[in-house]
DNA sequence: AGCACGCCGACT
DNA sequence: GTCGGCGTGCTC
């Protein structure tokens, strides 16, 4: 059949736009605008999906060119303000790089909007427009509710009752005869805003300098018409006052009128960051993190997206807010690892920062005492600019580091505490000081076997041991959350008592400390101990408050908190997380175990911090004792080097993973067979992942390693395409990995 | 992501 | 004869 060609055209340029939608779909769909309604690229609008409405973004010209019929209308366009264009290159930008679809990367920035319709609107009573003429019958109560609706606001109905000491009966009445009127209205929960007017604290010169040179690139980024991204990297040792550094970017970003995310690796930190951030700006900013009650989410994700709240601090996602006038990011804590996203849309939340500042023209700080190689390499070739902070604020001095030789202070059996870090304690119990116990092990201990059989007890659905916990009496896999009771007999060969725990764990070595110090007032500190960020608080007033003579803890106690009678710091296990194939493994143990010593004498007192190490000739022990950090660097930056791994080379893993083993195979041979061959390129795999099974499902891992220069994306997204995938096998692909499990 | 469609096994 | 399991494929 011909159709008019001419009419076709009109129709796709004028009345036909994209709508992405967060779904994963491939792309965007086009919809028809109907001609009462008027749409705007970033309006948030409900379409017609199948057979039911879905919300979306619209994305652009609309270019459909099949079937005419196909086309549906757009139905309705939702009463919030349009998504930035600068968010929505952002989404494009990211779903690109990351190789994810667009829709997903959406639904980050809508993860609050399944909800818009809940949230809408509320009703109200005000007093009706034609109020005046009407007679009626006048009573106290009557007249008490219309002296309080003569304020021409809305009430709501239960609000105005109160008030007014009448039943809502009184104001029914007062609708039904048309006196007053109930509407719909969107209800702004009032904040209270941070003030840039609050007094200044005292800033040493060293952090006055830097606080400077923020705060001006902020003001630029807001009053040139160039744009005003510029990296910055706060590399400032522990204890130098890095957040009140930024806080002065964050008071010039608010005098500006421009909203500021600030980004933390962890839910558990945002405690005492809120803390100090009330005390410098009068009020608490918007959080967001994955803790927050479907309400919360709601009433931050509104604040963020229309621009009400000025200073919004959260977790990696918070990145994806729809802000409609971001002027400020910081990243703190940068060279953590918690900012990659490993499920889902795959993304480092740091570096997303850094192309989200240079979308919007506008500054991003990076913050750290131990700066990542990607970020020093960065700084070195000029693209990211470096303000130091050398010394410790007040004074304090950074704690002394001894190295005990584990090879020869062999201490008892059974023992994890060798004689001088047991001596050194009891030095400090004696002097009515603080120590902390560093394990980054959960549970009793994370290996039990037979010694029958030597059987060893797996995760069912995990290529892994199952992590004794004590305390719940159960065996725990910390891959998938399977548990199971502690059994009393070997499961394969029914031995009685024949099950022995190997290495140790924080509910084990808490065993040992509560038998070596039986005076001593003991905390664990773990994820098992603490669930939320108020439960943190909690024990960290304890501690500040010195009900706690000793500390045991995983990761979580490394990070952030201040403890001003703290002076020993014991690392039970100082090469845990060196074995494996991680590319980075040294450069993370030695970021963990320099923040955990670092925790060590923060105030007036000096702090001393004893390794336990098996490696004591290890480049980073001997970093780690001399403070001699850019060595450390510069040795770790020519391994990658040499070998053109990150951040000299570029990595891309595919992991291919299903529940049927042999499809699994079949899949990631093939995908070895397509790989791409050409020059700067080479595919390692597939080979079984270090997990080979996690959560029932068989795993297989490729590496592309290429060239710095190459685009890497779009070689894979060839790849991919070029090879058929059976049903029943998902490849995931992870541009930049961090883990290679 | 939903949701319909579809093709095989155990029930009122 | 029908109800319902969830594999497959489509949605502008």
């Amino acid at each position: 059949m011909l159709r008019n060609t001419a009419t076709m055209n009109t129709l796709s340029l004028k009345s036909q736009v994209k709508v992405l939608l967060p779904l994963p779909l491939v792309s965007p769909y086009d919809y028809r605008v109907p001609e009462n309604l008027s749409v705007h690229n970033g309006d948030y609008v409900t379409v017609p999906l199948g057979n039911r409405l879905e919300k979306g973004v619209v994305w652009g010209k609309g270019e459909y060119e099949g079937p005419e019929e196909k086309l549906k209308y757009i139905n309705d366009v939702l009463d919030i303000p349009p998504m930035a264009y600068e968010m929505r290159q952002f989404i494009d930008w990211t779903a690109e790089y990351t190789l994810s679809r667009p829709g997903l990367v959406l639904r980050m920035a809508m993860s609050a909007s399944v909800e818009f319709d809940k949230m809408k609107q509320q009703k109200a009573i005000i007093l009706s427009p034609g109020a005046g003429n009407k007679r009626i019958r006048m009573t106290r109560a009557r007249a008490s509710v219309l002296q309080i609706v003569s304020d021409g606001k809305p009430h709501s109905i239960n609000d105005l009752a109160s008030h007014a000491g009448v039943s809502v009966g009184v104001i029914r009445g007062l609708i039904e005869i048309g006196l007053l009127e109930s509407i719909s209205v969107m209800v702004e929960k009032t904040l209270d805003l941070p003030s840039w007017k609050m007094p200044r604290p005292s800033l040493s010169d060293q952090q006055t300098a830097a606080a400077e040179l923020l705060a001006a690139s902020v003001r630029k980024a807001s009053t040139s018409i160039d744009s005003g991204f510029v990296v910055f990297a706060l590399d400032g040792v522990t204890g130098s006052g890095k957040t009140e550094t930024y806080f002065e970017a964050v008071s010039a970003s608010l005098e500006e009128g421009r909203q500021t995310l600030v980004l933390l690796p962890e839910i558990a930190l945002t405690a005492q960051w809120l803390d100090r951030f009330k005390k410098r700006f009068g009020a608490l900013p918007v959080q967001w993190h994955s803790n927050l009650s479907a309400a919360e989410r709601r009433s931050s994700w509104h604040a963020a997206a229309s621009g009400v709240a000025k200073v919004i601090v959260g977790a990696r996602s918070a990145l994806y807010l729809p802000f409609p006038n971001l002027g400020l990011i910081v990243v703190d804590e940068e060279h953590d690892v918690a900012f990659k996203q490993e499920d889902g849309v795959i993304y480092n939340a740091r570096d997303m920062a850094v192309v989200r500042g240079h979308i919007g023209r506008f500054p991003v700080v990076l913050a750290s005492a131990t700066p990542s190689l990607e970020t020093i390499t960065n700084i070195e070739t000029g693209r990211y600019k470096r303000l130091s902070l050398p010394q410790r604020h007040g004074g304090a001095t950074l704690p002394t580091v001894d190295i005990v030789d584990m090879r020869t202070e062999s201490s008892e059996q059974h023992s994890w505490l060798s004689p001088i870090l047991i001596e050194a304690i009891q030095k400090t119990l004696v002097a009515k000081n603080q120590i902390m116990l560093f394990l980054n092990r959960r549970g009793y201990a994370p290996l039990t076997l037979c010694r029958q059989c030597g059987f060893r007890i797996y995760c069912p659905n995990c290529t892994a041991w199952l992590v004794e916990h004590r305390a719940r009496a159960r065996m725990q896999c910390h891959h998938c959350g399977f548990s199971m009771p502690v059994p009393q007999e070997c499961p394969e060969c029914t031995a009685c008592n024949s099950l022995v725990a190997c290495g140790p764990g924080t509910e084990r070595l808490a065993e040992e400390v509560r038998e070596k110090f039986s005076a001593a007032r003991l905390a664990v500190m773990t994820s098992d101990t603490v669930h939320s960020p108020s439960e943190a608080t909690k024990l960290v007033e304890s501690i500040k408050r010195r009900d706690v003579d000793i500390l045991i803890g995983t990761q979580i106690v490394a990070k952030g908190y201040n403890f001003p009678h703290l002076t020993l710091v014991g690392v039970i296990d100082a090469d845990l997380g060196l074995s494996g194939g991680d590319l980075r493994a040294a450069e993370r143990v030695y970021q963990t175990l320099h923040q955990v010593g670092g925790r060590a004498g923060r105030a007036e007192k000096s702090g001393h911090v004893i390794l336990q190490t098996y490696q004591p000739e290890n480049p980073i022990m001997q970093a780690l004792v001399s403070g001699d950090r850019d060595y450390f660097l510069e040795l770790e930056s020519q391994t990658r080097r040499k070998y053109s791994m990150p951040p000299f080379g570029r990595l891309v893993a595919l992991i291919v993973s299903g529940l049927e083993k042999r499809l699994v195979d079949a899949a990631a041979h093939e995908l070895g067979r397509t790989c791409p061959i050409a020059e700067g390129i080479a595919v390692f795999g597939p080979a079984e992942a270090p997990l080979s099974i996690l959560r029932g499902r068989h795993r297989r891992r490729l590496l592309l390693k290429a060239n710095q220069t190459i685009r890497v994306q779009k070689i894979v997204r060839q790849w991919l395409s070029a090879t058929k995938i059976p049903r029943g096998v998902r490849v995931k692909v992870d541009v930049d990995p961090y883990s290679f499990m």
